[in-house]
DNA sequence: TATACTAATGACTGGTCGGTCATTTGTCAA
DNA sequence: TTGACAAATGACCGACCAGTCATTAGTATA
């Protein structure tokens, strides 16, 4: 086995027991007999090691769930097979499982969060598909809201064989979420998360927003909105953010005159996060 | 403001910037504005404050849900009220819900551990009340898949309001989790928890209460209560759990008597627990 | 004002951290 | 056997960690 592969073997192992940041390099080294020098020989820093990690894993988890639903022609069983794929995935690496669950929101690294993010969307679109495909357009207004309660499924009942010793039958436990899922696309009428929503959580956090494309997006929302109180905050909003001078209370006041107008709500998330308020 | 409760502020907003191990007490002491020594004037530990915060906090979140599915009368609204609830309790200390997201499968801590699954029992114990007070026997074989439903429900969608600075309709979501809920409720048929499984995962030891910590904490809100009820109440309880000697009726009278108040709601729910009523 | 007391400080300790690098060890071909 | 080169080591670095404690500042009483 090459020394890569030893340390990153061991490192799985003590992050999923300890957590990342609980885990020294020291630690790794002494798990993997080798020393702590040749740990730097083959990563350059803790950081890459563990972005290592996740990239390698979770590109395995995703192609995995993304094969079977790609490639199972049997609509009926569908569901079923994807709730095995994912879940056998995650006990074939319960190691990685764990930190995954574990670093998922957790982690200071802002490459890590980014990461996680893309991966998080390239998840969605597999169920999205799936969805799609076996509901078509009888979950247009729910399909969002039920790719949010499949990954809510897997989460709770992935801590049931992760973090209890509990042999469980996988299979069993698919084919009742497979029915729990089904239930909720065939019958479920409220929407909660609409494709507006869905779309706002998706866009943004990835990339830092500079000042001019909020100025161009709130000059484009004026032209756009009738009443007086949302035109009048967006200008007062704009003064302000090409020349800070209104005091906080009163931008946070306009920023609630914004939040709720249909058309202003995506920008009033913007200057949100822009303004961090 | 006291120094403990300056403290209390100052770590809860950086734990839940930053998570727990990676907050050092010199940066909570420095965000207090206060001396590092001082810090342990206050708290014995790090390890201490941590578990002061969430007791803290888990007991009144606790205590929010069960005084809304005991006091709620109308069923038919019954889940949505509680999805309300607890919703606007992540929201209200959403702080500490980001703290409680990151750290409940993270932590070394032996004793974190034990806690957080206490907790988490606790919270089962809510939902199945609710549970079975809404659908009795028709959920028999569902109810503790239906648990793991609800939990994963409010973990997913907690994410969006916690860690996306996006606004909210915490009615509307509660709305349609609940519609979820009763869909899974009535329809769901496959089991995969059955209560051996589920008692096998919650064998590990319990956390009793010690009357001297009941006791403790009655002291405590007899010095914060004003209104003369409540703080007579309060002192009749005391003696009661110091020497029996009121009749279930009473005693039961005078738990009604601080149920409702915001202060006692805690109190009230412990003292139930602890006189099995 | 003098005294007695508590509250608060921050320099300090003993460690551990991630990361570096001069040195040693192992492995070749010549 | 030698010399050249790569692989591997672990002592070492500066930074930071949780936690301590001699000292000082602040306050109330006599």
């Amino acid at each position: 086995m090459s020394k890569k592969q030893l340390i990153l073997e061991s490192a799985l192992e003590l992050f999923a027991k300890q957590g990342f940041e609980a885990t020294s390099v020291q630690q790794i080294t002494e798990h993997a007999g080798i020393s702590k020098g040749a740990f730097y020989l083959s990563f350059k820093s803790k950081d890459e090691l563990i972005i290592g990690l996740i990239d390698h894993f979770m590109m395995e988890f995703i192609s995995d769930i993304d094969h079977v639903v790609k490639n199972h022609n049997d609509d009926k069983n569908l569901l079923n097979e994807f709730y095995k794929a994912a879940f056998h995935s995650f006990q074939k690496h319960s190691d990685f499982a764990k930190i995954f669950i574990k670093e998922q929101s957790q982690t200071v690294n802002e490459e890590l969060i980014t990461k996680m993010h893309h991966y998080d969307k390239l998840i969605d679109k597999i169920i999205l598909g799936m969805l799609e495909r076996l509901y078509g357009g009888e979950v247009r207004h729910t399909k969002y809201d039920l790719i949010y309660c499949v990954k809510g499924f897997i989460h709770t009942y992935s801590h049931l064989f992760l973090f209890f010793n509990v042999p469980l039958d996988l299979n069993q436990l698919s084919q009742s979420l497979a029915e729990k899922t089904y239930l909720l696309a065939r019958h479920s009428e409220t929407t909660f998360i609409s494709e507006e929503l869905y779309q706002s959580f998706n866009e943004m956090p990835d990339e830092q927003v500079t000042k001019e494309q909020i100025i161009e997006i709130i000059e484009q929302k004026i032209e756009e909105v009738e009443e007086s109180t949302e035109s009048e905050s967006l200008v007062l909003l704009k003064q302000h953010i090409q020349k800070p001078s209104l005091s906080p209370a009163i931008v946070k006041g306009l920023l609630s005159n914004l939040k709720d107008h249909p058309k202003c709500k995506q920008i009033s998330y913007l200057l949100r996060n822009y303004l961090e308020l």
